[in-house]
DNA sequence: CGCAGGACAGAGTAATTCAG
DNA sequence: CTGAATTACTCTGTCCTGCG
C-alpha cells in the first residue's frame, strides 16, 4: 500500500475543513461544484483564482474570507459551537470529528414524556476520555453536575436529543448547552435508515447484553418507580440500560459519519491524476 | 400520552447559463 | 452583449416523528 500514503493527505482532512456551506450563499449544489474543480478544503478557495470559482462564490470573496477567518479561528481554539449555528441543520454531523475524544454521548431517562410532570432520573454521559458517568435522582443528580458534565464536551451525541434530551436539561435543570448536537436520528434519517435507538441498533447488527435487550422506554419509567418502593435491583438494572444506550451511541455516530462522509463527500471527490478511478463518470457538458 | 424541530413542498427571488 | 431559461437559495407553512 506505498502509493496509500500520500493520497491519505485528502482524509486527514476532516470532512468540516471541506465543508463550504458554512459561507453565504453556498448551498449544497455550490459546494459540490467547487468539490469536483478540485477545491477541497479552506485553504484550496483561498488561494484559487477567480477563474476556478463560481461566480457567486467570486462575487462574496471578501465576506468568505472573513467567514473562514472566524471559522480557524474558533476552531483553534476548540470551539465547535459556532457551527452549530452555521451549519445547515443537516449538516451538523460533520462536526464530530472535529471534537474528538470531546465527543459526549448524553441519554437521559424521566418519569414520562412531558415536563414539568415528569423528571429526569438518571442522566448518563459517555466520553472516551472520561468513560462512563452516569447521574442518579436524589444521589448525585443536580443542575451543577449536568452542567458541569457538558461543559467537558465540544460536542454532543444524542437521539432525539434535539427534541427531547437537551431541551428537558435546559428546563429541568437551567443549563444552558452551548455545544453542537449531533442528532444521530436524523443522521441515519439521511441514511434512509429510519426506527428507534433500539432498533436501528438491531438493523446494524449491534448487539446490547441480552439481559437488558428487553427494556424499552417506559420500562425505564416502571423501573424508576420500583426502585423508589425499595427495589434496590431495578435502579441496578435502570443503570445498565442507560449506560448501554450511551455506549452503543458511539459505534452508532462512527457508522453514521462514515457512511453520510462517503455519501457526501465522496462522490464529488474531484479527479486525482494519480488514482485513476475508471468508474468516475464524466459527464460535464461545459 | 406533548413536544421541538426536521423533512418536504411550493412560492418567490437571485444568480447563472446559454442561444443568438 | 442581451433576454430567456435554468438552476440555486431562502422563506413559509404542513405534517410527522420518537423520546420516557
Amino acid at each position: 500500500m506505498g502509493g496509500a500514503l500520500l493520497q491519505a493527505t485528502g482524509s486527514v482532512t476532516s470532512v468540516l475543513r471541506r465543508t463550504f456551506q458554512i459561507l453565504s450563499g453556498v448551498g449544497e449544489k455550490t459546494e459540490q461544484k467547487l468539490w469536483q474543480r478540485g477545491i477541497t478544503t479552506w485553504s484550496d478557495l483561498r488561494e484559487a483564482g477567480d477563474d476556478r470559482l463560481p461566480g457567486r462564490v467570486q462575487r462574496r470573496r471578501e465576506a468568505h474570507e472573513d467567514q473562514l477567518a472566524m471559522a480557524e479561528h474558533h476552531l483553534a481554539d476548540d470551539h465547535t459551537a459556532p457551527f452549530d449555528r452555521w451549519l445547515p441543520d443537516r449538516e451538523i454531523w460533520r462536526i464530530l470529528q472535529e471534537a474528538g475524544d470531546r465527543v459526549m454521548y448524553l441519554d437521559i431517562e424521566t418519569t414520562g414524556l412531558s415536563y414539568p410532570e415528569g423528571r429526569a432520573t438518571v442522566v448518563g454521559a459517555h466520553t472516551d476520555a472520561e468513560g462512563t458517568q452516569l447521574l442518579v435522582r436524589g444521589q448525585d443528580l443536580s443542575s451543577r453536575a449536568v452542567q458541569d458534565l457538558i461543559d467537558d464536551a465540544a460536542c454532543l451525541v444524542t437521539f432525539n436529543g434535539r427534541r427531547f434530551d437537551v431541551p428537558w436539561l435546559e428546563r429541568e435543570f437551567d443549563v444552558s448547552v452551548d455545544v453542537p448536537n449531533v442528532d444521530l436520528m436524523y443522521a441515519f434519517r439521511r441514511l434512509d435508515i429510519t426506527g428507534g435507538l433500539k432498533s436501528i441498533e438491531k438493523q446494524l447488527g449491534l448487539d446490547r447484553g441480552e439481559e437488558i435487550d428487553d427494556v424499552g422506554g417506559y420500562e425505564a419509567v416502571k423501573l424508576w418507580r420500583r426502585w423508589e418502593r425499595g427495589n434496590h435491583d431495578a435502579l441496578e438494572r435502570l443503570l445498565t440500560y442507560n449506560e448501554a444506550d450511551v455506549v452503543n451511541m458511539q459505534p452508532l455516530a462512527d457508522i453514521a459519519y462514515e457512511r453520510l462522509k462517503a455519501e457526501v463527500y465522496d462522490p464529488h471527490e474531484p479527479d486525482d491524476p494519480q488514482a485513476q478511478q475508471a468508474e468516475i463518470p464524466v459527464e460535464d457538458a461545459g
